[in-house]
DNA sequence: CTCGGATACTCAAGGATATGACTAATCATG
DNA sequence: CATGATTAGTCATATCCTTGAGTATCCGAG
């Protein structure tokens, strides 16, 4: 009984489709929760029936229609209220994690490949966060722009996201690091790629 | 279909019941894996009946008996087979970076206080996982554990605990710093507390 | 001597999520 | 001129997860 507030805060910022909502999940909302396309579509659906969002049909010519979807006033309320209700513990829930618990007692190879993996995927996930930053920020440095800017929720999420993906990035090269040398010291001889 | 595996490793190091195994989780696999108690005895049933985990059962006298489970050989291919294949994306879901997200929008005032909380939480488990690695590497320092101890999985991946917990909490400080930096702007001679 | 907390679990109900398949049009690329 | 990618969704099913309650014994604090 969640995603209903995920969903009213990522739509704060503007009209949207519930396709183009997929795609800014991705990005922004994304970092702090997780959501299948479908999920949305059936969530502003829910949302729309209970007067939480309004939608209108869009009618395009060289596209399929859309219905572009925004928050209302009791949207804004019930977003008020959740803010103000105590806080669930976070959820997190990670397969190469369980992977490395386990490393000690099943093979190393796949989940060397897995830490590079996913170091490259973070370091992508940087890049982007840093640009989606500077394009949130304008032309402001960051402290100004966190001083007076007049919507700095989704930037200190972002920032959030950054600073996890920078960690995430920075623990799978250690790690791999550290299997990769003791692969090193077990068979001596051999040449690990 | 993946809770299944977490519970595999985290019995890697021994014979727990699931009542001790739900404790376990709360401090070592509960870093990367979340689950309530009723979720762990559900598995652990399922993992018997499919013989990836063998029970005893332990009669006590001045307790509850209980069934005290460790892997099997099964139990171990399966988790060999998993950490071979392919990861899936991790999964975080947040209550408070959504109210972060609509900061602008809702009152700060509540959403201060949960940041501070969160980081008086974080600050708890920092301590508690800095224990908790001195305890796993013994006398050794942190190189040398992890070049040559037996079993560095766990320690590894509270490393990743610790370093989440690290930046959970000073991104905490820090937006709380900003919010109420700006709550004085706009309230000059209001003290906020 | 009672009350809360720890040990050790079990069960049911309902909501949330994941998986996979499906429709249908347009546009760019080779 | 076919192929795949992009836009814009819908539907069904099965599993997962959360919530909340319930059972029973023992220990220590007050």
């Amino acid at each position: 009984m969640a995603l209903r507030h995920a969903v009213l805060a990522a739509l704060l910022d503007g009209e949207y489709s519930g396709y183009q909502l997929a795609k800014a999940f991705d990005i922004g909302v994304g970092n702090f929760w997780h959501a299948l396309p479908q999920q949305l579509y059936a969530e502003l659906t829910k949302l729309e029936k209970e007067g939480l969002v309004a939608g209108r049909q869009v009618v395009q010519e060289s596209r399929p229609n859309k219905r572009m979807f925004h928050v209302t006033d009791a949207g804004l309320a019930e977003l008020e209220a959740f803010a103000a209700a105590p806080s669930k513990p976070s959820v997190i829930r990670d397969d190469l994690l369980v992977k490395v618990q386990a490393v000690d007692r099943v093979g190393t190879a796949p989940v060397l490949e897995q830490l590079q993996e996913r170091a490259a995927a973070a370091e992508a996930k940087i890049e982007l966060l840093g640009k989606l930053l500077h394009q949130l920020r304008g032309d402001a440095d960051e402290e100004e722009f966190l001083r007076h800017g007049e919507r700095i929720g989704p930037y200190l999420t972002c920032l959030r996201g950054l600073a996890f993906e920078q960690d995430h990035r920075d623990w799978c090269l250690r790690i791999a690091a550290v299997l990769r040398d003791r692969g090193l010291e077990e068979h001596p001889c051999q040449i690990v790629r």
